[in-house]
DNA sequence: ACCGATATGAAAATATCTTCCACCCGTGAG
DNA sequence: CTCACGGGTGGAAGATATTTTCATATCGGT
């Protein structure tokens, strides 16, 4: 089943109705003015060359048209909204001076033309896109505070993405695939990326835990041994309580991975493997567990999507026995799919 | 200009006015049927975050608002070419159902969609963005797993930030920094979330509980009142345990928040403030818990930074003490920097 | 299997766009 | 100076496109 998006695809990608003979709703080429060949004006400008195109007919044009080119020409968003009788009274004109001009333009009608106006206000628009980079302040609008933020994360992921060593990854994931059982260390920020890698672990049918309690993850550690797997997960690479386990399962011969933004850090020194976050600028507003957290979850769903693949006979069926059993804990009533 | 739209939108449901009501309170915005405004959804978006939205409220949709919405996403200006009947016939379905699909997608009928997708097209064209996004097979190389998952959830932020409805943010963000005490209701990955929500809030100061318990999330619900605040995450907008303690606190006369993908799900019913997470499609090996994660964790940092702004006085204080505290945790080595 | 509610398409009702046509205005010849 | 002519212009009929209404098909729960 998967999901059900294959069925769109409309192929027939463009369909233009360019040719004389090919429109379907009406054979409206027939020229009005009697004048003899109306020579199917040249291509319709694209949105890009409107402007240009009224600039060039403008001297072309009886005063009434003028005026409906000049509005179109300096305000395209604004003409965009309008219909025709809208655009006429502005202009002062009527309807079928607006359609004149429309046709002038070297569109079928006006309907068109309204189109490629608002192509060209979307153009223009994106075009003075500003890319909100700065930091986030106190006194910023609630707007300007989701923008940055997302494109902020954005960035992490791309950094982190970047600058993660396949190499170490692909190590890990191995490790993990293979193991008899496999335990997550993290605490604060990283305890709960640590919960999560854990979950989902579980939801495959690996033996995973999460453990944010010092002592509690020692006394696990202190279980492991070769063969089975320890994850610690800190930002700043010398978290003591999250470095100590890791020690320990290290010591006990167990494969150890470190996922963190520091790789020169003590952590490193009792891990078999790497990963390293990014870490981005941060600032008073934003503080470094935000992106740190974001980049650490993109290594976590690395981790669980590659050993996922490399177990995918137990994982697959194990993934919809969990979404099964939780079924029951959701209200009935929705819509469609 | 003059946003001339049907803006209005106040609902506000007076709600349990003298406390006789201890049933279900009306859902609210419960206007739809029958004559009226069709009003109902806020900002309408603009053509760079319609494909956002079409994937944010896909779910949502029926099966044959799902066609319209899709051939929609995948060829803009195909579709902008198309008249309602067109447009109806290519997907199969009747003017009507594109008219609602125009509606449910915020704009007052399709000839307004279509205009935002003429300027969509117009945007392609000009930015001509490669966008590699296939889906995770089982057999991606690491790298690939790596690259398309930093793809897949730049993507969600981007969606999110998007369709988030900025006023309801802000009208969240208000009700937060001013609450006596802010209870949030997550279970299972949104659970997570939920502490992450919490243990910034606890961070600047905020009083401040995640409850991932349903009997004790209830059981803490019953003790809010008028000037607290409660919020609950759930990815599908129908999770009994999460839907449960919010319905009390909502009895109770708190603010009642919720963070759904589905804000037209049962959850909503019992919020005051709905603030919608992007929905990206999933496939078997990227469970729908990892992009509806990322969303929901883009839309708690927002929060948090916005409590944080406006209880500014307090949180900076608050916030560098609790770093202080946690420095004894951290091995002294690193060097520089 | 029944019942109630929701989703859907056909067709009616509007709104919008296009075409047609008469009028007006400027121009040049008588 | 007047008149006839021709294109420019707007008003309104005619043609399409869009929106609303409503009966029917379908779905999901009891």
């Amino acid at each position: 089943m998967s999901s059900d998006l294959k069925e769109n695809f409309a192929f027939r990608p463009g369909r233009r109705p360019a040719g004389p003979g090919t429109q379907p709703p009406a054979p409206r080429a027939a020229a009005e003015a009697g004048a003899g060949a109306p020579a199917r004006n040249t291509n319709r400008p694209g949105p890009t060359a409107l402007a240009a195109k009224v600039r060039t007919m403008a001297p072309s044009m009886t005063r009434s048209m003028q005026r409906v080119a000049e509005a179109v020409a300096s305000d395209p968003a604004g003409c965009a909204q309008l219909t025709v009788t809208g655009l006429a009274e502005r202009t002062g004109t009527s309807e079928a001076t607006v359609v004149r001009t429309s046709r002038l333009l070297g569109y079928p009608g006006y309907r068109d033309l309204r189109l490629a106006l608002a192509g060209l206000a979307a153009q223009q628009e994106s075009g003075a896109a500003p890319a909100v980079t700065a930091d986030i302040v106190v006194d910023d609008p609630i707007a300007d505070v989701v923008a940055k933020l997302a494109l902020d994360e954005q960035q992490t992921l791309a950094d982190t993405a970047a600058g993660l060593d396949v190499a170490q990854v692909e190590a890990a994931v191995a490790a993990m695939a293979t193991a008899r059982r496999i335990d997550v260390y993290g605490v604060g920020a990283s305890g709960l990326v640590s919960q999560d890698l854990a979950q989902k672990l579980l939801r495959i049918g690996m033996v995973a835990h999460s453990h944010a309690d010092p002592h509690l993850a020692v006394t696990n550690a202190v279980q492991l041994r070769a063969g089975d797997v320890a994850v610690a997960i800190t930002h700043s690479g010398r978290t003591v309580d999250v470095i100590e386990p890791l020690r320990v399962a290290f010591d006990q011969g167990a494969t150890t991975i470190a996922i963190t933004g520091r790789p020169d850090g003590e952590v490193a020194q009792y891990a078999d493997h790497v990963l390293t976050t990014s870490t981005a600028r941060e600032s008073e507003l934003r503080p470094a567990a935000m992106s740190s957290r974001t980049s650490q979850l993109l290594v976590v769903d690395c981790l669980f999507i590659g050993v996922a693949q490399r177990t995918y006979e137990t994982a697959a069926p194990a993934l919809s026995a969990s979404y099964e059993a939780l079924a029951h804990r959701h209200s009935p009533r929705p819509r469609t799919r």
